[in-house]
DNA sequence: ACATAAAACTTTAAGCTTGAAATATCCTAC
DNA sequence: GTAGGATATTTCAAGCTTAAAGTTTTATGT
């Protein structure tokens, strides 16, 4: 996976593993670079801003097993996220509706002007990333993108 | 990040986010399953997947730093998958050049028969997974990642 | 030749990630 | 009301990942 330089051999279906090929290498060029970007000027990560756009949008709060089903990660994964967001006084965790078992998680009112503050820059750098992808080509692209994702969502 | 039902607000700039997020689910989600296709069916990871892709197409071998230009990981990651590897006896290392700092690394006999088979599973996944995209969507979705891909190699 | 810098690689600490097992709570059918 | 199953979450072990610091070897300037 995330072929470079050398080319994909040719023949009957190697075009859509040369999609997946470059669909992987795009994504994770700029993940790395927002990745290094928010640690530096903020000291944070990608996990932990993913959980907090995710919560940002949702004042009320989420159950953990929505942020695990909404972000795509494992239920293990966002418990240990949660973790530190809380640690850090970002989030809260309030285990107070009908159910015992489920905890309603929100960001915390510093955690809401951080996040504010962090997805600001992050919409500038998005912007300056992909600058030079034409609004046309980036129409189209995310449309395919988009009729992927239904596809998708009708298998099984 | 990975935002999902809920719409992205309109606006200037908000496009190329739209973009960016669509991207990065698609991306997510195909890996998801490759992972545990990966795993079920030969037991293996996505990383060690990769490497071996690489060492692959280079019969003679590549040095450590060479995997890691190549693969957008860091050095150190590399090398704890290669000691697995190496482990599994997939991989071998081989110290023999003028330059005692690099080690040669390449995949064994039984390395390059392992990965020929799950190479083959590999491609059929992707086929599968991306089906419903059209030959013709495909190639210019290629075709506007790859132009990505030259402009961001031109920054900096 | 010798000091110093550069390069290739490994090690380390902290955090992310998964899948599976463990806990705790709730629901349903007797 | 209680047993059995379903649901929500956490814990755990193993592996992946990075950035930074450390090691060894090679290259460079004088």
């Amino acid at each position: 996976m995330v072929a470079g330089p050398l080319p994909v051999p040719s023949g009957p279906g190697k075009d859509r593993l040369r999609l997946w090929i470059r669909l992987l290498r795009a994504s994770r060029t700029i993940e790395a670079e927002l990745r290094e970007r928010l640690k530096k000027e903020f000291d944070t990560t990608l996990p932990r801003f993913d959980v907090m756009a995710a919560l940002y949008r949702a004042p009320e709060g989420m159950l953990m097993s929505d942020l695990s089903r909404f972000l795509l990660v494992s239920n293990g994964n966002v418990t240990g996220i949660v973790d530190r967001l809380v640690s850090e006084g970002l989030v809260a965790r309030a285990r107070r509706n009908g159910d015992r078992r489920t905890s309603m998680v929100r960001l915390t009112e510093e955690g809401t002007k951080s996040f504010a503050t962090i997805a600001a820059a992050h919409e500038g750098w998005i912007g300056e990333l992909l600058g030079k992808v034409s609004e046309e080509d980036a129409h189209r692209l995310t449309g395919m993108l988009t009729s992927f994702r239904s596809n998708w969502e009708g298998r099984e």
